[in-house]
DNA sequence: TTAATCATTAAGAAATTGTTAAGCCCTGTT
DNA sequence: AACAGGGCTTAACAATTTCTTAATGATTAA
């Protein structure tokens, strides 16, 4: 969801705003164009994962723009959505034929379209993502599927803290992680916690898994070793 | 082809015989029935592979049973077409909301009527094996035909949405369902429920099963455990 | 040595889930 | 039409787990 970026066409700046402002509150990051040729030009630039488009536009309409967008490499594979309003009938089929995944009626409301664009998004991202189990050597397996980690036969299911710094400093053995880095990947960009609270997350971890397994790097971070 | 059963449902006599002449000339198994509540009823019967489902009709439209059919687990997951008189247009996009998978415009041609048939059938490879029992293991069977659950003996039945999380969970056991993913997957996309819904249900399920079976993971979701 | 950095521990805050009972809605019945 | 019953949801409060803090001790780099 981090990295998920959303392009967002409509000829009315207050419907930008409007939707623009319920998305990024999600957490999406998003990118504006005000008709189908300028959506072409920002689409190929920020290679959105999501483009939602109105269909009423000057210029250039959404369905015009959604075809053109459906043959450029960059943007073949986005999802994407039409706006419409709730008498146009015909342009809904109409999109659909034209290469789109959904659309959406107006007027809007913020739960649904969230709803939706959640519903599309998590359909879509599934294909590589994750596999289910790593190893990541020192006789030590996490599954990220049933959030569980199995050391030397045991089977220990962490709280979920405890399980995120482990993936973490476990999806690199050797590397070395700053107490920033940890707390930017597991806490985000502006939650602020004390400074012990890594330690005593690390202690847990070292109870459970065995002391030698997580490195101290006095001033630098910590690292999981094989 | 052989096993694929077809509903039709339409109010007058003379289209459910003309598309059951054609259907059943195909090889398929045709069942008919001539207004939604009806085809309610016969849906749970004979578990259809697909539902034909006529827009105007006295009782229940379409759309009305539509939606039902998409609720119940005996028909969730079959293919819904509607046919529709080529005015008709709205009908066209409440279908699709509604949940359908295509629709049809009226009036018919034998030709083209099947060719989408087949096209709609080919494209979804019967989602889960569709049999009847499933043991998921713990002493535990599920049976999605009778609606039936057996636990170490015991045969019990569950009511709806305590039949439909028990096969959610126990459809992947080991893996962690988040209540976000239960939320969706069993309520729907844009339903909203509050927090406590889910629990209750758990809660439920393990007075009926025993406590082991469903494991918490607080802040993750929850898991079946074999 | 000394200042900075990290470890450890226990306590209590915060977040999440469990439990119970009550209310609503639908269905079938009297 | 009134009623009974089951299923689903909600709301209030309890219980539990997880997370964070704070205080103190230990360690290390300069």
């Amino acid at each position: 969801m981090e990295n998920t970026r959303i392009l967002l066409v409509d000829d009315e700046p207050d419907v930008l705003d409007f939707l623009s402002y319920n998305l990024k509150k999600e957490g999406y990051e998003v990118f504006t164009a005000s008709d189908g040729k300028s959506a072409i030009q920002t689409a190929k630039k920020v290679l959105p994962n999501l483009i939602i488009l109105d269909v009423m536009m000057p210029e250039m309409d959404g369905i015009e723009a959604c075809k053109e967008l459906r043959n450029l490499p960059e943007t073949k594979n986005a999802l994407i959505v039409f706006l419409t309003a709730r008498t146009e009938d015909y342009s809904q089929i109409a999109g659909l034929d034209a290469g789109a995944d959904d659309y959406i009626s107006k007027p809007l409301k913020p739960r649904v379209l969230i709803s939706r664009i959640h519903a599309l998004l998590r359909r879509r991202i599934q294909p590589d993502g994750h596999l289910g189990v790593v190893d990541v050597g020192g006789g030590i397996k996490i599954n990220k599927e049933s959030y569980t980690v199995s050391a030397a036969g045991e089977e220990l299911s962490l709280p979920k803290k405890e399980f995120e710094l482990l993936s973490l400093l476990a999806s690199k053995p050797g590397k070395v992680f700053s107490r920033e880095d940890i707390l930017h990947k597991i806490w985000g960009e502006d939650v602020v916690v004390g400074d012990r609270t890594i330690d005593v997350h690390i202690r847990k971890l070292r109870q459970k898994l065995g002391e030698e397994k997580i490195k101290t790097l006095k001033g630098i971070g910590y690292k999981f070793e094989f």
